[in-house]
DNA sequence: ATCTTTTATGCAACCGATTGCGTAAATTTA
DNA sequence: TAAATTTACGCAATCGGTTGCATAAAAGAT
């Protein structure tokens, strides 16, 4: 007995013809509306499942106009908070029946923008972004706003037009952080970060700033370093460090990675850490609790940022509208402290 | 003068009334069918741009019965090996016309088959997977196999019926690896691994052993650590390490996140990187450079590899089938020698 | 000028599920 | 028992492209 060819698809044309009722009861069935009968519903169900039926999602969606998918759209997958977002969105989503297609800009507001119109292409319900690091213009989501598909913005946010946004407290966690560094004695404390036009590096500065003026030091703009806080970069700024004359006693970035890679060169040319330049970094990614010293750093709950933008998104689509669209929702974010922050005393 | 009421989606049959011409003609031009003449074509074209024509990708799916959308499920996105394999797959994958929707198995059987079945129930043309820690029964893959949807592992891959396979020369990176070790002057090497079930530990430690019997030194069952190479378990296999007597004097480890969590737990209990003990990591994560010591390490090729498997398997959607499914693709991988290897000598 | 080919286009069925509306049968009410 | 409801289901249009087949018009051949 050959198992069944492919390509011959069961629908409910068949199953209703196995059953002698309409395609209509066997739609309603599959879907327990209430006006069908429980036994024919029964009877339904066990047919389709002895057919091996499934539902066709291309005849559903082109009549119902709705895809149950979400767009998610993010600068790297590399890191562990993203990945952790990613998953809290997956669950979230899954639970409520959408699909997610995830992809990334790499960085660029470019692939961005392709990235926004393949995802309009393909009709997701909604789109979720946290933006690239040097998007600037933002009229490529326009479509998207214009056809009335939700547009939530996570950490890397803009507040633009009808868009969701949804972030953790970077000014308080920026001035935590440089408030430690302080604490700690440090006068001269530097700040690498990146493109100041995305409101996670913006708020950080911000809070770096406050945290200094609580102190009564003035603000010198030679401690702000901008770079795109990739590895090289930190390895760069490093140098730049190396050559400031006094030598810096602190050092907050907005990036754990980054951090690492230019304490690692601050290392290799001398420098003690915390001893002579406390660190503090930005997203807890596991890796700053192996190095040595271990990092000091702002921890990020990305699974449960993950799960509340997707259900907001839901709720919204639902028209549940409990948490409206066009507000901005704040989560927690705290200081982890380390060693690479402590200084003796 | 109000924007266009969304909702009401632009058609091909809005777009024949305008041009007075049949929905076939335009359904044609709008595909450069050789058949419509080049003046209509154009005609065609101009209206639709003009009218803000998108074309209905469900309608279009339904009478193609293709999706265009391939599904890929790894295990985590957390790292920079899988980041890049996927920016490689999206690059050729969108060159070609063709969607990613991308899951995280989060390393669980039970999660990976809930994710096929997701992938299944949402039609995807072709099916991309590396392998879960744990997973050890395949039968989550019988639907797609039988519905002749290409299968493809990459990385983390079984050989399981119709199913193509792209990975590296494990073995032989084991082997080189174990043999650099060897040739540093370690005796007593040490090798942490995952579950041997995954192709990928199975030939690193196929390969650890070929090394050692190359140098005739006999297979030591008790210097083989299995775990699930989290960073956890690196600092537990790393407490195993010192209790054992002699020490160890060489350590390969099948994962950098997880060789870098044990070194530096044994740094914190005072061993010394490489002198007492010279370790080896895999997969050439970014962070491997800027740990101290920098770690040796296993080059890996994410992004071309991502590409291979896109394109062997469009290849095979397309019927060129010139690389054959239910074949074995194997990439290049090389030793990247540094310091937390190398011996004084 | 007539016949054959080629070119350009239209017709209409189809993909598979959804749903407003209508109605026969079953049940309740008067 | 007749009338009013309720229950359970079917009819047929619809969503928006795609495509095999037919055909009128134009071009070429004889």
């Amino acid at each position: 007995m050959p198992a069944d060819k492919n390509n011959t698809e069961v629908t409910i044309y068949d199953i209703a013809e196995a059953l002698d009722v309409s395609p209509s009861t066997v739609s309603r069935s599959l879907k327990n509306h209430s006006s069908i009968s429980s036994d024919t519903q029964q009877k339904v169900k066990e047919q389709a499942k002895e057919m091996g039926y499934r539902s066709n999602i291309f005849a559903k969606n082109l009549r119902r106009k709705k895809t149950n998918t979400l767009g998610v759209i993010v600068p790297k997958l590399n890191s562990n908070f993203m990945s952790s977002v990613i998953a809290g969105m997956e669950k979230v989503a899954n639970e409520n029946g959408y699909n997610l297609i995830i992809s990334q800009s790499l960085e660029t507001a470019q692939k961005e923008a392709s990235n926004v119109e393949t995802m309009f292409e393909s009709r997701v319900d909604g789109l979720i972004v946290s933006l690239a690091y040097d998007t600037e213009d933002y009229s490529h989501f326009d479509p998207i706003i214009e056809n009335n598909i939700p547009l939530v913005f996570f950490d890397r946010v803009a507040y633009y037009k009808s868009a969701a946004n949804i972030i953790i407290d970077n000014f308080k966690a920026g001035q935590q952080a440089v408030t430690h560094l302080l604490k700690q004695g440090c006068k001269r404390i530097v700040h690498m970060t990146s493109n100041l036009a995305r409101n996670v590096y913006e708020d950080r500065f911000r809070g770096y700033k406050q945290a200094l003026e609580d102190y009564d030091i003035p603000f010198d703009p030679k401690y702000l370093i901008q770079n795109d806080l990739s590895n090289q970069a930190g390895q760069q700024a490093a140098q730049q460090i190396l050559s400031m004359d006094p030598l810096p006693d602190g050092l907050f970035v907005a990036n754990d990675t980054c951090a690492i890679a230019c304490m690692s060169t601050l290392q290799d040319h001398g420098i003690k850490i915390p001893e002579d330049i406390a660190v503090v970094g930005f997203n807890n990614d596991p890796i700053s609790s192996f190095v040595n010293p271990k990092l000091t750093t702002i921890n990020y709950h990305g699974n449960e940022m993950g799960k509340v933008v997707i259900r907001n998104l839901i709720s919204h689509l639902n028209g549940d509208n409990n948490i409206a669209m066009t507000n901005t929702i704040i989560l927690n974010a705290e200081l982890i402290i380390r060693e690479s922050s402590v200084k003796a005393s």
